[in-house]
DNA sequence: GTTTGACTCTCCGGTTGCCGGAGGGTGGAT
DNA sequence: ATCCACCCTCCGGCAACCGGAGAGTCAAAC
């Protein structure tokens, strides 16, 4: 009923280089069915022609060969598919991510970029509840929901009236994954609560921009006031800020959005500010 | 007006880590406005932040460095438009190409594999006009509109009807690119004509399996039928045919799309047939 | 004035999923 | 016997960086 066929054949049938079947073999990804031991040809049977198949479909849509095994090996159809919906997922993520890129690339060629309105400002030291973790850069979005999603219903619950906001350490952005604290102002006094921290944010000087709406070309407000810090400013230790003031929780509408920037400086400067 | 700032620095304010600054020095993408020749510390210029923002922008959206740099480095805004178009444009057909891989891999995955049906021809030696190419996997289409194109008007103007068709060398399969044939049978003393040339194709026997509706999930037809083939037969040099029975040319529905595969054999297997 | 600690440098190797080629052995047909 | 197409293994390389080693530098603190 099958029958067997050399690598140049099997490459034939299932469209795949026979550089790439070496590979798979040696990966142990797909081994033909018998190796000649004293040639070392490979020997492989038709019905391989099928996994063959799945695993190139898998490849074209960009899966990493260790999941491709997953898939391949999933005994049960279940373990299968939530391999191929996680993966299904990402790709669409990716796409969404990808069309966000788009429009904000294309609004920075054309647009010309915003005057930066930067204000100083002393901001004392204050307490707050605060969710913090180590989150990835993919997941920012989800955590952001899960952690404010625990503040407000706190906040809801206590009648708490502040704006939210998150602390960023710097190799969130340049490592793609660091420590983010986000955090809910409240009183000097206010007692613990059940799933989030107390945590003590210090005082300083800050410079301050505002970026209106979406947050898709938010990393260009960004750029912008850490060059004015470093014309204009001494940067002072400790992680960037961010103030949600208007944010998902105050409207569905993006462009609504504003968001403070917040980089510690060690003093507002004396000299003139020449804005730019 | 512009401060120079250290890696550190500059990586905080462009949100690319160090290695990547070090990496896009070393390829002369973005080098540092000033190296102290002693120490070998980078310095970069805070005006340089919004080069970088546009790298990073292009780097999200999976564009290759060298492309990338043929868009930084581009002067005029037509150059940059370009190279940002036919970027967007790729990933626009991979998109498409993806959603089509999605789709036939949950066919793949749920629907039973459909019965193929083999039978065995002999097709006679016969001439033909032929558009001839190397092409590239991913241009294929565009190819066959252009070369099925030029077929259809020499077609149309000479009244000529019969089934058009293609060969493909298993390169083009393997390795992603490969010569292709495409071709629209006419009589043994049909005149040479402009844009195309006369080919004369082998006859022999073949065994054949239609390929019904869109060319998604064709591999799969092809390899049942190859396997098929190295069940049954003795494979005949020469590379694959397909004829496109129904085709576009016939109607917009892809639906309706009728592809016959053919593979050469040697002779019609004698043995009884078990079909499988 | 030096010591600390954060920062920086270069160099080397590894990652993923293969491709290309060198150098040499095999297999079936003539 | 010879040919030629095929097959083998091994080595290096591609993109676009990351990780770490080992060493040098800078600025502030003691």
């Amino acid at each position: 009923m099958t029958a067997t066929v050399t690598v140049g054949e099997f490459s034939r049938l299932t469209h795949l280089s026979v550089k790439t079947l070496h590979h798979y073999h040696e990966i142990g990804l797909l081994a033909p069915a018998s190796v000649d031991p004293s040639s070392g040809y490979r020997r492989y049977e038709t019905s391989q022609v099928e996994v063959a198949q799945l695993i190139r479909r898998l490849r074209e849509l960009r899966m990493p060969l260790p999941e491709v095994r997953a898939v391949v090996d999933a005994a049960d159809g279940g373990t299968r598919e939530e391999t191929l919906r996680a993966h299904l997922d990402r790709m669409e993520r990716e796409l969404a991510h990808t069309r966000d890129v788009v429009t904000s690339l294309r609004e920075m060629l054309t647009l010309q970029p915003a005057e930066l309105a930067v204000e100083y400002r002393f901001i004392p030291a204050f307490r707050a509840y605060g969710v913090s973790g180590h989150v990835e850069r993919e997941g920012i979005g989800e955590w952001c929901e899960f952690a404010f999603g625990r503040l407000g219903a706190i906040a809801a619950r206590d009648g708490i009236v502040a704006t939210s906001g998150a602390t960023y350490s710097d190799e969130f952005f340049t490592e793609d994954s660091g420590q983010v604290v986000a955090f809910l102002p409240v009183a000097p006094d206010q007692a613990p609560a059940d799933g989030v921290e107390l945590v003590d944010l210090p005082g300083g000087f800050f410079a301050i921009a505002v970026h209106s709406g979406p947050l898709t070309d938010f990393d260009l407000s960004y750029g912008a006031l850490g060059s004015h810090v470093a014309e204009h400013c001494e940067v002072a230790p400790g992680p960037i800020r961010e103030l949600y003031a208007v944010g998902p929780g105050d409207g569905p509408d993006p462009a609504s959005y504003r968001t403070e920037i917040c980089w510690p400086i060690r003093q507002i400067p004396t000299s003139p500010v020449t804005k730019g």
